[in-house]
DNA sequence: ATCTATCGTTCTCTGTACCGAACTTGCGCC
DNA sequence: GGCGCAAGTTCGGTACAGAGAACGATAGAT
C-alpha cells in the first residue's frame, strides 16, 4: 500500500490524529514546505536528523521508513518465532548465526 | 569513549577487521573523502540514506549513531540490526538460517 | 636511501536539502 | 452565492552534503 517514503509518512501523519502539515513539520523542527516536499516529491533524501525525528514522532524506525521493500510496521513481527528461537541461543551461537547471516546478505 | 557519530564511525571501522576508510566508502556507496569528513570533522549531517548504509555494513542502527548519549552499541542495537539483516535475505536463505538456529536449540 | 603502494587528508566545485514567504485550494458558516 | 480561515502548494535563495582529484604521510621491500 505505502512503500514510497513520501506515501508512508502522508499516512502515517494522517494515521496519528490526522496532524496537519504544520503541526508535524513544528514538532519535527522543520519547515512544511519541506515537509511537503518529503511525502510528494519523488526521491527525496532528507538528512538522518530529520527523518529520525519523523521517524520518532510517528512512533516507527527510520529503517521501516527508508526501507522500500516493506510497506506494514508490524511485518517486523510477522517472523517472531523465529526471531524468539535466536534470543534463546547461547551468546557464541548468536555471533555464528549473525556472522551466516552478514554472509548472505547481498550489498544494495 | 566514543559518544559522537565520528568517534563511533571510526571504532566500528576499525573493530570490524580494520577496514580502510577506501573500502568501507566503497562498499556503503560513498567515497573516502566524505566519510573521512564524517569521521572526523565536528557535528557532521549525513543523509539518512548514507548513515543507513554505515550503519548496516557496520551492524548497528542508525539510531545508535544518532544517539550522543550512549557510547557502547547495546546488545539491543546489535540484534536489531541482525533481525534487519535476516529479514531482508532471500527466502531460500533465510530457511537454511532457521535450520541453523533450530540446530543451535538447547533442548531443555 | 629511494621507489612503490597504500592509507589518510585537504582542496574545489556542483547539486540539492531546507527555509520563508507568497500563493492557491478547500471548507464551513452566514 | 461570498467571506473567512486553515489546509496544502509553489518558488527563489542560501548553506551545506558529497564527489573527485590531488596532495601528503607512513611503511615495507630492495
Amino acid at each position: 500500500m505505502a512503500t514510497k517514503l513520501g506515501d508512508k509518512l502522508r499516512a502515517l501523519r494522517k494515521k496519528n490524529g490526522s496532524m496537519t502539515l504544520d503541526k508535524l513539520a513544528a514538532t519535527a523542527g522543520m519547515s512544511k514546505s519541506y515537509l511537503w516536499e518529503l511525502e510528494n516529491r519523488d526521491s527525496p533524501r532528507p538528512s538522518a536528523e530529520k527523518l529520525a525525528a519523523l521517524a520518532s514522532i510517528l512512533g516507527v524506525t527510520t529503517d521501516f521508513l527508508l526501507d522500500d521493500t516493506v510497506d506494514e510496521p508490524e511485518q517486523r513481527h510477522v517472523e517472531d518465532a523465529f526471531f524468539r528461537s535466536y534470543s534463546n541461543l547461547q551468546p557464541e551461537d548468536k555471533e555464528t548465526i549473525r556472522r551466516i547471516v552478514e554472509s548472505f546478505r547481498k550489498d544494495a
